[in-house]
DNA sequence: GGTTATGCTGACCGCGTGGTCAAGCTTTCC
DNA sequence: GGAAAGCTTGACCACGCGGTCAGCATAACC
């Protein structure tokens, strides 16, 4: 393990970010903002403290370097919905991958709770910018397929922040759910019934005569 | 003024009381219980920081003291849901007083979203205690419905989630709506539509074939 | 092998934090 | 009026924070 293999440098630097962001992340998650320590994400990362401020400078470009790998997978995830889609089949691909989502990445769905509660200083111009563009586009195909009579008649944006609320309680809010559920953690059964829930009042109120089939 | 009116130490003590609570849950929800500074909270207040550790003690006992209160009011939100009720007109009336308080008291359900956020340290004994045993009265409730054929077969539990998030996120995620709709502030107009489009949901899943009638 | 650029980290710093307290002030009670 | 009890607050403290940096280790390049 001794010889300069070329690159490893590169590599070994890949690597010290990953670990780092993800230490931060679950953290971050957790604590908040003001909360989380650099010393505590250090200890989690099993790194030194400096070295976290080598990488990434101050804790607040640590933060916003989770934001924005976080708001890439944000985005994507509408991509479902599209013009030539089935509406019913496009918003249950929609909702099972905001599930799917909150149930692989629960940490970065709090981060992103953390910052919007705190007012999201480092991320209202994504909001206003590209998650408002991206939301207003998905909301003018909703309408297409309203005025064809293919779905019910919601306000598309208020469908949106609905779908958003039901899918993120589950990583956001899981203590209180599984509290209330009495389980250790939030299992497949769990995450089948909440898929199920959220199915069945988003078809059953945009496609009001097939919800029936969702029980 | 100046003369001893009886009392006037009591009455006294009572806003000072009220004054300090109002401003830390102002405080407290939009910075977290760690990201607060009494100093914060203090200059909010008016008062010198001494006197707010005169009357709470320590930080976390002032914490505590909000989601007592807080804890409180929520409990007492599902009244309407009640066996002689009409499921639908009971469900509605709870969507409306979750959504009235969500627009009344955003700070204190931010404060409730940011403490299960960091897994409920301090609430998790009232979770799975008195709030579970709410849920699982009124569970019961809705199972009884179902079981008459009253309303459609949904997870009672899960049902809860959903509405939860779907009329906190009003308050909890204001900031993001905000942004996205392109509006400085939540007004009449954002919260009606979103008591429109939590309504088509919930009984549009729940009582399929009413649920046109809501459009 | 030698030189340079990059990576790493223990020790340190100034600052803001939650919390304390002695001293003074005001209301209450007799 | 006077003593006791409750209230107020400026000054202070130890501590943990984010951040810095000098000095050393290691990889890269010729």
């Amino acid at each position: 393990m001794q010889q300069p293999a070329p690159g490893r440098r590169a590599q070994q630097r890949q690597q010290r970010l990953a670990q780092i962001l993800g230490a931060a992340e679950q953290i971050f998650a957790t604590s908040g903002f003001e909360g989380a320590s650099m010393a505590a994400i250090a200890a989690e990362a099993g790194l030194p403290k400096a070295n976290l401020h080598y990488y990434f400078g101050t804790k607040e470009a640590l933060y916003a370097a989770l934001l924005e790998d976080l708001l890439r997978l944000w985005l994507s995830a509408t991509d479902a919905i599209r013009p030539d889609s089935e509406p019913a089949a496009a918003l249950e691909g929609y909702i099972r991958a905001k599930m799917a989502w909150s149930r692989s990445r629960p940490h970065a769905s709090k981060l992103f709770a953390n910052e919007v509660l705190r007012g999201a200083p480092l991320l209202a111009a994504h909001l206003s910018g590209g998650l408002r563009a991206l939301v207003e586009e998905k909301a003018a195909v909703l309408r297409g397929w309203m005025a064809e009579g293919r779905m019910a008649v919601v306000e598309p944006r208020h469908l949106f922040f609905a779908i958003w609320a039901m899918t993120q309680t589950y990583a956001d809010f899981d203590t209180q759910i599984r509290l209330v559920l009495d389980v250790p953690a939030l299992g497949d059964r769990e995450f089948d019934d909440g898929v199920a829930t959220v199915l069945r009042l988003v078809l059953g109120g945009c496609f009001a005569d097939s919800a029936r089939q969702h029980g």
